[in-house]
This record gives structure tokens, sequence and C-alpha cells, in this order.
DNA sequence: GTGAAAGCGCTAACAG
DNA sequence: CTGTTAGCGCTTTCAC
């Protein structure tokens, strides 16, 4: 019943424990043949299994890192965890997770919740409490977070957020460029006048995007119409409502920050039989599962979270082999599919 | 920078360590009011976090249960872990996951890999190892999960599988009744040639969802037809195909046991002046994201997997507390979304 | 009230 | 090669 120990193996095999213990750790030459043997098959009979607990407690190392994730239902958080995982694993590293539950508990509305750090602090607390070498958070839609961690030498690296204190390295997407191929893209199918609708202004994501296509529009010497920027709030519904008013203003292509507010424009344009990829170019950020349900599909920037997540747990290792690394920005390339969702100007 | 532990705490607040521990443990009566002021003082200032390693060694209880994921970034698995959590919240607990990574690794052919099960026992043992309590499987898919914990009388709960081992209670949601609402729902509207595509054979939640519309059929007198039930993977592809098959006999409504999947038939029908709601009603299950980026919004059934979350921790817990739980299979029910996408026959 | 001491399961000197 | 021993940080009798 009760979990075997290696007291009990010492026992039936006739040994001491430490040479369980040696044989158990694979500690060349510490040991005969035959008891090597002996105890081997003891230990499997029993199912032994070696109390992690114990282990580390003694060993005074966890090889562990602490994720603290912002929400894990959020689309992007598990594939971000998934990344820092398969790094952790080639390093004989494990990941802890700590998640929060901010969006189940408050949504997008994150300002103004005091209750916030007493959560980051009771998730960083039991990590550290576990013994965690190191630490990641994850946050979502790029906001900038006011928590960062008290005091502690670990190693803390943020990702799919700013941090507000700069003294921690954070990993992030490349979505100035992507923003700005975007915008190449589209000039150069011969778009100008180019509708946008950004995400919310605090959001660091809509920043980028729009200095990115900015710059194209820049590059190509066509002005920048700010009459021609909606500001939105990442949902489907002021996309919608977005895609009247730019459509008025007679843009030939819209650019949203996010699949779910160009998923908006969609429906407006299926509502008054504007074709998609013909009477208008839709473009949209985050490669999404909805980008295929499109008819046509819609054309859209994947930020390679997977490699976030890689990116990340290499910070955090590096800094735990005494490596000091760059406490700034990192940032990972994004990649553009360019869908029949957009089309050159003189083709419909 | 190492972090603090009561022994330097009991040296700075000139205490014993027992009364270090009984203090930040608060042990009623154990210290004078001075003593525990200066403790908890001293404990402040040195930013003191119990090592959990230590302490849960010493308690010879962790507190926690496993959740062992077949892969964490399919979609309904990160619903159902943060169910889990909240559960476990309520009662003290807490989660620690391990993720397999298998559709990462082998994508949905599962079958045939024989290191699947290698990586359960990984899986598996590392969290015994690390103490757990009880342990959640969750699956994916709904196919049938061949593993299960060697001997030891750990409780273990299965969700969204089907678990080839009955001894063990498993969580599902109630396929077979959603389907069977569908199916009266579009009886109801005077649908009588119901196309269905079905997922794959080996997945109970075919099955399931195959005979609730059966019934839903048979309750109506209508004959169930096995030529107009095409098999497909889950996959927007087949939906696409089976749509031509399935219109071209007449249907009118096609019922689709995944999002997916209806999303390869509005494809369809998009490139074949189709109208959707009007010409063709169609039905989804498992209300993903994609069902609001239709127009019309497409009707679906959505399972409750927070609750299947906390259904499988409650019997979990329910274990840890000596309770019997039935070994057998435990059902939540579906909520039943009917969207424009579906109209009275009579309407159009 | 308070502290000394034992011990959770394990590893790592160290002696033999 | 093998076993004895100390001790990781903590909780918990049990004397005082």
């Amino acid at each position: 019943m009760s979990l075997a120990t290696i007291k009990e193996i010492a026992k039936l095999a006739n040994v001491s424990i430490a040479t369980v213990s040696n044989v158990l750790n694979q500690k060349p030459g510490s040991a005969s043949p035959e008891k090597v043997e002996k105890v081997l098959k003891v230990a499997k009979s029993l199912n032994y299994r070696p109390n992690y607990l114990a282990q580390s407690l003694k060993r005074q190392r966890s090889r562990s890192i602490g994720i603290i994730a912002e929400d894990l239902t959020v689309s992007q958080t598990a594939e971000i965890i998934n990344g820092i995982e398969e790094y952790c694993e080639e390093y004989d590293y494990e990941a802890l997770l700590a998640n929060m539950r901010l969006f189940k508990r408050y949504g997008n509305n994150l300002s103004a919740i005091p209750e916030r750090s007493v959560l980051f602090n009771r998730a960083f607390d039991n990590l550290v409490s576990k013994q965690v070498e190191g630490c990641i958070y994850i946050g979502y839609h790029g906001r900038e977070v006011s928590f960062s961690p008290p005091d502690t030498g670990l190693p803390f690296v943020y990702t799919y957020c700013v941090p507000k204190d700069k003294s921690y390295p954070y990993v992030l997407s490349d979505d100035e460029n992507a923003s700005l191929e975007i915008g190449r893209a589209l000039i150069s199918m011969g778009h100008r006048r180019i509708g946008i609708i950004s995400g919310p202004v605090n959001s660091f994501n809509s920043q980028k995007r729009l200095v990115g296509i900015q710059q194209a529009l820049f590059e190509a010497s066509i002005p920048y119409n700010v009459g021609t920027t909606v500001i939105g709030d990442w949902t489907r519904e002021c996309g919608y409502h977005a895609a009247s008013q730019l459509l008025s203003q007679g843009v030939t292509a819209i650019y949203a920050f996010s699949d779910k507010m160009i998923s908006g424009v969609y429906t407006y344009c299926i509502e008054h039989r504007i074709s998609v990829g013909k009477d208008i170019s839709l473009f949209g950020f985050d490669d999404s599962d909805i980008v295929h349900a499109y008819t046509p599909p819609l054309a859209s920037a994947k930020p390679d979270l997977q490699e976030m997540g890689h990116k990340a747990a290499e910070l955090v290792l590096a800094q735990l082999q005494g490596k000091t690394v760059c406490t700034k920005c990192h940032v990972l390339p994004c990649t553009i599919h360019v869908r029949p969702s957009v089309c050159s100007i003189g083709e419909a």
C-alpha cells in the first residue's frame, strides 16, 4: 500500500541503505554485481519509486522551474508552456505550474483589481516553497505587468507580456516586424487605403503592431491616416462596428490586430454582400483556428509560441548556469501567412 | 540569498525552532504573545517561506493530486484542468501537472505507438514520486485508453476518455443525451433527412453521439439511414468531402460530431452557393470558438469541461476521505445551443 | 509556555 | 566494496 523506501529494500536485500542508494543512483563501482542485481530485483518487486521530496530536500536541488500563468485557458498559454516543457526536458529539468486563473476570475478587465497581487504573491510563494530554481511568468494580450518577484535572486523571466520592472528579461513575438511585413504585402498588392483595427492602447502588442504598419506606409511614402484607424478591444463585436466605419471611408484593405476582430469584419462583409478577397482584403493576427474556417481563408500572422517558451526557458536555465543574460526584450519572429482573403487591387 | 529556515528565525528571535514552528503553524496557546510577535516579525523580515519539501516529507502528506494530461495543447484540456484546480482550491489541495504531449508528438494517430506507455509510466512515476495522493487522467477525443496505473492503491480517475480497465471511475459529457436533444430539435423543425458526419468509430464520443441521434429518429418513427452517415476523422477536410456526398442525397440538415468537421461543410456550402440556415441546416458539436465566426452562427452542443474537472477532482478527493465512489462512468450534461444555422423546413 | 530530541526518506562523506 | 552516520528543514511528542 504505502510506498516502499530504501530502508525496506535494504532489509529485504540484506544490504545497507547506503548500498541501496548507491545502486539506485548508479554510482559506478560501488557495489558488487550480485548486490546490484539483488537490490534492483527487490526494488522492482516492491515497485519502488524514490521519494522526490526527500531526494530534493537532501540534494538541496529541485531541478525544477516554476511557471506562473495568468490564465491557463487563454489560448496562447498552453502552447507556451508546451515550449517551456520541451526545453526543460532536454536539460533534465521540469516545470511546475501555478495558474492564477486571472481571465476566469476577471475577464479582460484586469486593471484596478488589487486582489491580483495577492494571487501573484500566493503563486510565487507556492513555487518558491517548492524550491523552484527559477520562474517564468506568462501573461496575456501583451499587457504591461506590474508585479515582480519580491527580493529573491531567483532567475525570473516574463513572456507574452511586458514587465513594468525592466530589470528582468522578457520574451515577445516580433509584432513590429510582422506588422511591417503585413503592410508591405498589402502595399505591394496595390493597397494604399488600409483600414486598421487596433487592440486597446494599453497593450504592448497593439503599440508594436501599429508602429510596424506605419513604418510600411512610410517606406512607401503613403501618409498614415489616423482617421482610418479604429481602436478595438479584441472582440468580434468591435470588429463588426469598425468594419462599417472603415468601409464607408473607402478603404481597400482592413488589417485587424487579432483574428477575432477581423472575424467581425468578415461577418459585416457577408451581411453586406461585400466579397472578401475581391471587394476587400482582410488581414488578421494570431493565426488562430478560425482562419481556416473562413472562405476564403484568412491571412494572418502567427507568433511562434512554442519558440517563445523555449526562449524563456533558455533564459532561465542560462542564469542557473551562472551565465548573465540580457535583461532586455527578446524578440522572436512571426510567420506571415498571406491567404486568399487578400488580393491585388486590380484583380477584383 | 538562499532561503531562510526556521533555524535562522529561531536564532534571531532567541527561541527554539519548536516555538518558531508552533507560531508559524498558529498552534493555539503554544507561545506567549511577545514571542509570537517577535517570531512573526523576524520571519517577515527574512522573507521566510516554509520549505514545502521538508514540510510534506515530515507531515507524510502532500495535499496534492496529480494530473496526467495526454496533451495540454488540445483545446479541451486546459478547461478541464481549470475545473480541477478550482475544486482543489476549495479543499486546500493543489494539482500537479504531468503533460505527456501526445498530440504534439504523434498527432491524432495514437494507435500502435508503443512509446506511449513509456510516457505514461514516466508521468505516473513522476507524480507518485512527488507523493500525490490521487491522480486524474485527461485524454482527448474520447478515445479508449489502455494504460492504467500499476498496482498502487492511489485513487485514479479518468476524464474525457474511456479506460479499458473498468475498475476506475471516469467522467464524460453526456454526448448521448446531447445528441438526442439535437436530433429532437432538428426533427421538431421538420427535418427528416438528416445527414450525419461521425467521428472515427474508435471514439467513444462518436459512438454515443450516434446512438443519441438514432434514438431521436426512432422516437419520431423516422428510419435511420446508414447511407446518410459518413465517417470522418474530426478534420475540416473530411467535413468538406462529406458535404458533397450528403447534399447530393438530398439531406435537409447535416449534423457533424465536431465543429471542425461542420466547418468544412460550411465552406462547401459557400462555394456552392448553398445558404446555411435557409437551404440547409447545420449542427456541430463542441461549441468551440469558431461557431461565432460564422454568419449565421453555428448551432452546437457544449460539453461542460469545467464541471467535468470538478467532478473528476471530487471523485478523487472523496476517495481520499475514505468514501467509496462508483467506478462507473459519471456523465455530465451538455448545453445545446440552437443558432440560426438551423431553420425550420418550411421557412426557407 | 518552552525547548530538546527524534525522525520523515534520502544522499554523501567517511571508516573500515 | 560496504555500512555507519550526519543532516537536509520541518513537525511533533514529551519532559521540564
